[in-house]
DNA sequence: CTTCTGTTATAATAGTATTAGAACAGTTAG
DNA sequence: CTAACTGTTCTAATACTATTATAACAGAAG
């Protein structure tokens, strides 16, 4: 697995592993309808507990990212291309909002926020 | 002052403090040199301990928002208009990463984003 | 049927969040 | 000058989260 875990850093590692997962997902590593690993064989695979990688499970579970079937295993939730829930939208939203403002007070005019996250997108789609 | 904390969150009430503080500035209620109440009142203010004000206050410090002056108190630091600085830009784009990719799983595309960050942006100015 | 799966439960450890109380030393206003 | 106010530091208690460790359970899959 193409998973790199940082276990100085302040960031939960059920988090981290939430979140390259999810990014596994934007680049294509992992697609619709993929298995992912079982809880235990990626806790071993990472050198984890396989608690911390149910949690991190459940967290994109709950983001309804993957789909969780009980006694059986975890796959990658159907896509939506280019369309968003509404609750999707709304917790998107909640979560950046902060950060906006941040930029904003250190100086971010409207443009270069949007520059920022356009580059952002591209290194995605890149690496 | 215009604090508002939601106890039940599962955000820490000294991150919401912080926050919110952030969001006053970006608003004009707090103008470069404002001096913030002090941790003492501000925590009788808020029904809270003077500690957990303090840590919002160090936060802020730590993003060079504010700035403490020990046995003094604490002002607001001049946000340099229009321009950002290496440090600072890295850190938004740490923090604003993993909700991009997040919101690009769930289906936005760039212009989407664009859209809901700009209503953002004007939600703060508008308010 | 045996192995693998997520689930659940208990428990221990470490760290964070929050509150409390007190003392200390520099700052400031009367 | 002095008294009130400031952030700082310390100890300490409580509650919660994060992580690991075992173990047992019951459904899924070969």
């Amino acid at each position: 697995m193409f998973i790199q875990i940082e276990p100085e850093s302040d960031i939960p590692i059920y988090a981290q592993l939430a979140s390259q997962l999810i990014e596994a997902i934007a680049r294509g590593k992992l697609v619709s309808g993929d298995a992912l690993p079982s809880v235990r064989s990626l806790a071993a695979d990472l050198g984890m507990n396989m608690h911390t990688v149910n949690k991190a499970y459940h967290e994109l579970e709950r983001k309804e990212i993957i789909r969780i079937v009980p006694k059986s295993g975890a796959i990658v939730n159907p896509l939506s291309k280019d369309k968003i829930r509404v609750d999707h939208l709304e917790r998107i939203s909640i979560e950046i909002k902060p950060i906006i403002i941040e930029a904003i007070v250190l100086g971010m005019n409207p443009e270069a926020i949007n520059k920022l996250i356009s580059s952002i997108i591209l290194s995605i789609k890149e690496e």
